[in-house]
DNA sequence: ACTTATGTGAGACATAGTGTACCATATGTT
DNA sequence: AACATATGGTACACTATGTCTCACATAAGT
């Protein structure tokens, strides 16, 4: 087995999704303090030891669950839409992943990430790829002069995503449809090209 | 000690103090986790039985940690200020208490809030009092006819607090007070009173 | 098919933390 | 001074961490 790949060797890959799926049921059921390394061996029907060859600490669990979570398969609205559509598209494919499974992992992270770098420098890449892309939309926006040129895109996302996340975290209310459209309608007046 | 009140005994109180003290630096050096019996009976210099005496787990003592970091001294702003300037009053106090340690402890709860409930009522306590002014000051403007009447002000409120919320939490990033002003005079567009 | 490399299972071990129980002692209250 | 209560200290059973060792199973190269 020379030049062995983990991720390619069926027999790592087998027990490792095995693991993560026990993870995964462990983490919803109980929170993060439920994912033990003894639980999930337990769950996955595993020993002990191979969880802590995979993982050595519970934050690495958590942070391979939230890589996996991430896969938010978000895709860009379509460009001929007016643009109240096209943000409103993405924010509720946002709002879909957020109140699923990624909304509590999200919840799990955020107390971690406050004194874990690594875990932060997970979460920024999950959390950056929303944004991203909204800003990408907003971006075309005022190209198109549907904004006007000085307006900041930063900001401007910030704006339209902050409230979800208050929401979804603080207020562990569901972001409904309803709600988005509102928040899109009262933060995209109408303002004037150049 | 007939008619013992708890919170009037000195000696309760001082161990009380203490160990919640002890607690607090834990916590903000080692996050949720650091924060065990153990340590807080050693850091304390109190017995291990005191600190169960005390608070039966884990969560009780950080829900205790929070209720003495809720203590955010937000004064109501000055009526006589532009609105602009009311709002912003509100908000840089809220995003001083969110850079401090409320900031810390508040990360640390989400989490746990999101599988105990008695520890989410704990949180809406805490995260409903500056939503809670802030709308207040919001529906007298209502009433001096500074915004239009149709307002909705707990949209409004989320989104003037969302993003505070979002820099905080997510990007780890100090809420500046040039942050509040553009957020500000983002959101409070200019409009036609009735 | 044979051999080799590597992952896994099973169990031991020391340590940290939980949660409860007990009793002697210290501290407040009356 | 007498009483009530909180604390200190210790013991116990239990769960979890993190490391280690060795036999066994699995995958890859020849």
């Amino acid at each position: 087995m020379k030049n062995s790949d983990k991720s390619t060797n069926p027999q790592v890959r087998r027990t490792h999704d095995l693991m993560l799926d026990a993870a995964g049921s462990l983490l919803s059921l109980g929170g993060p303090e439920a994912v033990t390394h003894l639980r999930v061996a337990a769950e996955a029907g595993v020993a002990r030891a191979t969880v802590y060859r995979h993982w050595p600490n519970r934050a690495d669990i958590l942070l391979d669950l939230l890589r996996r979570g991430a896969n938010l398969d978000l895709v860009p609205p379509a460009a001929d839409l007016a643009i109240e559509e096209r943000v409103a598209g993405v924010l509720r494919g946002f709002a879909g992943a957020l109140n699923g499974q990624s909304g509590q992992t999200l919840s799990a992270m955020i107390g971690l990430a406050e004194w874990d770098d690594d875990v932060f420098a997970a979460l920024e890449r999950m959390t950056q790829f929303g944004p991203k892309m909204l800003r990408n939309v907003l971006a075309a926006c005022v190209e198109a002069g549907e904004l006007v040129a000085d307006t900041d895109l930063d900001l401007l996302a910030d704006r339209l995503i902050g409230p979800l996340y208050l929401r979804r975290l603080l207020y562990h209310d569901e972001i409904t449809d309803t709600y988005v459209e509102a928040l899109v309608a009262a933060t995209l007046v109408p303002q004037v090209p150049i």
